[in-house]
DNA sequence: GGCCGCATGTAATCTGTTACATGATTCT
DNA sequence: AGAATCATGTAACAGATTACATGCGGCC
């Protein structure tokens, strides 16, 4: 209820939607699926302190299940409020360049996870947010054409990977359509 | 002497080579100058932060400076071994795509201040490296084509980012031979 | 009178990384 | 015998961000 800022670290409440689990698991998957291991990497004591956080935040809830011979297991589980979070969290698109390598991945991601419908919904969303950006850096690199060369090539790189990750979302609409990727 | 890894703050030795600075001076001059401003940032306690750790390091030292009515002001000047670390810093390609959007282009920058040459130069490594980074990328790609969508997927992101960079390159270059750029 | 510019920083806070601690069991 | 797996974390350190402190002179 605390946090506003749509960070990364919504993910994990992407993990525990499937099915509750205990930390310990949880990063057993992150590092073993591959898939999103690929993009988001964290250290055991890095996923205890957000999931501390995240506690805190009232969107999981634990309970302690005792095993005979073996540390007790905290089983993670979401709460309504948190399944409200990642819901919102998994629909919207993000906000600059830089935050695509981690944290769109991790979303496209678990929105596959959800369902076709999820996918598709945040790559329109995040489509129209590119296409702004676009426009903005097109209007800016026109404004200082001739005038300030560095400037204009620092625009045009930003141009350069927002028209690449447009294309690219292109794919992944394609691929969505594929019986094979929407499973 | 101290610190290897190649990071951002060397940046801050670009500014000194110009003429030396006080401390003030240097972050107006990241806040006005537009160009170097527009891909770094930083604050004011910050800066001080940066310039400490240079100065641990034994590359840059400072005479301090006094003023009627006003305080002091200490002028940072680069030592022999802060002008070879930033011309190894200037003249080394950045390891991962990420580094580009605030560390290459500083580099970029600060390159074209020397010399054409040494821009020249580094767009050059550049290239090479990105060039590698393809031809790894397609490899993961081509491994796991069919088989795993998702992280198929992520690596075609990576390589579309990465081609794009390389375009830019070429845009990069084709500018420094224009005498406006050049300058 | 009060705020902005000059010029120095320090302190508190937050976040993340690295390393360490525990203690039983199973693998080599 | 020694290492790895299971499962929990804590502690120490490094880095960046935010806020605060100082003190004088000039502008509105």
């Amino acid at each position: 209820m605390i946090k506003q800022p749509l960070t990364t670290e919504h993910a994990l409440l992407g993990l525990l939607r499937r099915r509750p689990m205990h930390a310990y698991e949880m990063h057993q998957m992150l590092l073993q699926s591959e898939s999103l291991g690929l993009v988001w990497r964290l250290k055991q004591s890095q996923l205890y302190a957000l999931l501390g956080r995240l506690e805190e935040a009232g969107y999981i809830e634990n309970t302690i299940e005792a095993q005979p011979a073996r540390p007790a297991r905290k089983i993670m589980r979401l709460t309504p409020s948190g399944g409200d979070a990642f819901k919102h969290w998994v629909a919207s698109p993000v906000e600059h360049g830089r935050d695509f390598r981690i944290e769109f991945l991790a979303k496209l991601f678990f929105a596959r996870q959800e369902d076709t419908a999820a996918a598709n919904a945040l790559i329109e969303r995040q489509r129209r947010a590119c296409q702004a950006w676009l426009v903005d850096l097109h209007a800016q690199a026109e404004a200082i054409r001739g005038e300030r060369p560095y400037d204009w090539l620092v625009h045009q790189f930003r141009i350069g990977q927002t028209q690449a990750t447009l294309s690219w979302l292109d794919t992944t609409e394609a691929m969505l359509h594929t019986p094979a990727f929407a499973h």
